[in-house]
RNA sequence: GCCCCCGUAGCUCAGAGGAUAGAGCAUCGGUUUCCUAAACCGAGGGUCGGAGGUUCGAAUCCUCCCGGGGGCACCA
């Protein structure tokens, strides 16, 4: 159980005593929160207030009657009530003490499983195979992997599944330009790069060149009209082009799983994309019409709109939201209706409690739309969530993917991310040994890695640190500052952590088994520190029950500024007694240990020495 | 025309019923014989887009308005 619960279990007796209507307990149980304020305490509960509503007694009146009521608890010291009514908890030193050391002889940190776990399908990723990966996936890619880890850290099962986009226009354009404009040589030596660059190529020759989406529109073009008639052939069963898209798909997927290994994506359970769902399509549009669920409107099949009607003339068409379309006039199929086929296998083969889609905000009708039908298809039993997020913006605030240009490819984005971040680390290292500041000798290779822990965990961080529900602006400047909250911050707290045991020449495995030590909090920065170690479980909880990392990086942030000031403020190594360090170590020891799994969680790195 | 999201310090963002709205950057001023100064300490800076309403209490909930972005049947 985590501090905020437990604190919110032992004051439960008061409440359900003072509360008139028991099932107002729970709620009353919220009110029990982190102090806004230092002054205020560690923890507060505001729940007088409401109650005196309630009760029509004074709200200081009821305060002093909770507190009555509150046992006098080893963990707190006298509550205090101040203002109107709000109770202010305090927490004990000695108890903050043996928390910590309960959790430095845990190998979880203190962060329990959960109690009942929950099977997740997460969808993620899902890239267009054959396109090369742009800035537009990275959102999708770093916040499904990070909430993966997080829900997996917890107890739950995660299934992740990364549902390609891997039949679509894109391989009618690879098939053409395979047909037209291969290089043998070229192909047979280094196929993905002979297939990327076939079709940037062909995309080149297209007339009208809007970049994204740009498999649409244009019929007047030849060239685009070409490979409509490859992808065509190709759903049709052609033998010749079927043969080409199974020779190019490993290809294609070595192009995406090279940019998931630099980012340190965890590798997928499932990949099943569009192709694998085809054969069913046909099945389900014809159920769907069987059962009523589905209709024909102006020569296509569709479904109900997220309120349950169909709008038909172009009238109710402008007051109301748009039918969903399973069946095209030309008789081909939707990614509806292929997002609905992968539910129905996902719930028969993994019978999962919730599925979440990480995907773009702007598809919110789409899921909507998805969601209604899938209900009224039967599968309502079942959490099905948008995990939407907002768009990636370039600097001059439009949209990354739009700018003139065209979206950066992901690989070299990151390569650039990693190159600055180098650079940066390199001036500053010149800076401090020019200023005589210590700074550690390192070979190539140890450079080479801080750089790519740097540069990488800056983009993830940039990214997690937001919350996802707004757009946020792609800045290598403002990623890859050292200070504030980055990424590059989270980890030279680390690093200065495992300073002190390396100078120090301490072994660390004293600090995490029972007995470990006594923990002793004397300086106002060792108790501001402590009280941030045993939050990691909460922060955590909250982070899961709303999908939203950016809680962890916010908490990462506090932990990283209190370590900071304590290492400023507390000697260590050269602290007064030998009780004093062992208790310093023990703290210095948590500390890099909660940093290094939260950072984990998001799915960053972090160096021994920077 | 309908629907969704956003508007908080000069900039980038937290805060989503509770106390005097918080950080970082930028600006200004300080700290280094001492475990990594990519650090720390301090200062200034706000009609929470606007107006009503609900509430003991609103940046937070409701209504309207202004401003920005996005979506709106045969692309995914």
């Amino acid at each position: 159980m985590n501090l905020l619960e437990r604190i919110r279990e032992w004051v439960r007796p008061a409440l359900a005593a003072v509360a008139s209507d028991p099932a107002r307990v729970e709620d009353l149980l919220s009110s029990v929160r982190v102090a806004g304020k230092p002054e205020h305490g560690d923890y507060q509960i505001n729940a007088a207030l409401p109650l005196s509503k309630q009760l029509g007694r004074p709200s200081r009146q009821v305060a002093e009657e909770l507190v009555r009521l509150l046992p006098a608890h080893p963990a707190w010291e006298p509550p205090q009530i101040a203002g109107p009514g709000f109770i202010n908890l305090r927490l004990r030193n000695e108890f903050l003490a043996a928390a910590l050391r309960e959790a430095a002889c845990d190998s979880r940190l203190g962060v329990p499983r959960v109690e009942q776990p929950r099977r997740y399908v997460i969808d993620y990723s899902s890239p267009n195979v054959a396109k090369p990966l742009h800035v537009g996936h990275l959102r999708s890619t770093i916040l499904g992997d990070a909430l993966t880890r997080l829900l997996r850290f917890l107890g739950h099962t995660v299934i992740t599944d990364n549902h390609l986009g891997d039949w679509g226009t894109q391989f009618g354009i690879l098939i053409y330009g395979y047909k037209h404009f291969v290089d043998p040589q070229a192909y047979t030596a280094d196929p993905v790069r002979e297939l990327a660059r076939l079709y940037v190529h062909v995309r080149s020759l297209f007339r009208s060149s809007n970049d994204e989406d740009d498999e649409e529109g244009g019929s007047d073009d030849p060239i685009r009209e070409a490979c409509r008639r490859e992808t065509a052939k190709l759903h049709a069963g052609d033998p010749e082009n079927l043969a080409l898209w199974r020779q190019f798909m490993p290809h294609c997927l070595e192009m995406i799983e090279r940019i998931y290994r630099r980012l340190d994506i965890l590798p997928f359970d499932y990949q099943l994309g569009e192709s694998f769902y085809h054969p069913m399509l046909a099945g389900i549009v014809e159920e769907m019409l069987a059962r009523g669920l589905a209709q024909e409107s102006a020569g296509a099949v569709v479904i109900p709109n997220p309120a349950g009607r169909i709008p038909q003339t172009a009238e109710e068409l402008q007051r109301d939201d748009p039918p969903g379309i399973l069946r095209k006039r030309d008789g081909a199929f939707t990614y509806l209706t292929t997002d609905l086929a992968t539910i129905r296998y996902r719930m028969e083969h993994f019978q999962p409690a919730a599925i979440l889609y990480v995907v773009d905000a702007r598809q919110a009708l789409h899921f909507r739309t998805l969601f209604a039908q899938a209900r009224r298809w039967g599968y309502d039993q079942v959490e099905l969530q948008h995990i939407s997020f907002g768009t990636v913006l370039g600097e001059d605030r439009r949209p990354f993917a739009a700018r003139k240009g065209g979206a950066p490819e992901l690989e070299e984005l990151l390569a650039e991310a990693v190159r600055q971040g180098r650079h940066k680390y390199e001036q500053s290292r010149a800076e401090r040994q020019a200023q005589g500041h210590k700074v550690p000798e390192l070979s190539e290779a140890e450079i080479a890695a801080i750089a790519e822990a740097v540069g990488i965990g800056a983009v993830k961080y940039a990214d997690l640190s937001q919350n996802r529900t707004s757009d946020y602006v792609f800045s290598y400047d403002r990623m890859l500052a050292t200070d504030g909250n980055t990424a590059t911050y989270m980890q030279y707290a680390y690093a200065r952590c495992r300073s002190i045991f390396r100078e120090g020449n301490v072994s660390d495995a004293r600090f995490r088994q029972p007995p470990a030590v006594a923990v002793q909090i004397v300086h106002p920065s060792e108790r501001t520190l402590a009280l941030h170690l045993l939050r990691f479980a909460e922060t955590l909880q909250a982070a899961a029950s709303e999908y939203l990392p950016h809680y962890i990086t916010n908490y990462l942030w506090d932990l990283a500024k209190a370590f900071s000031v304590f290492f400023e403020h507390c000697p260590v190594l050269k602290a007064e007694s030998a009780d004093l360090r062992d208790s310093r170590l023990l703290l210095v020891d948590l500390a890099a240990r909660t940093i290094r799994q939260a950072l984990e969680l998001l799915g960053i790195r972090t160096v021994e020495r920077m």
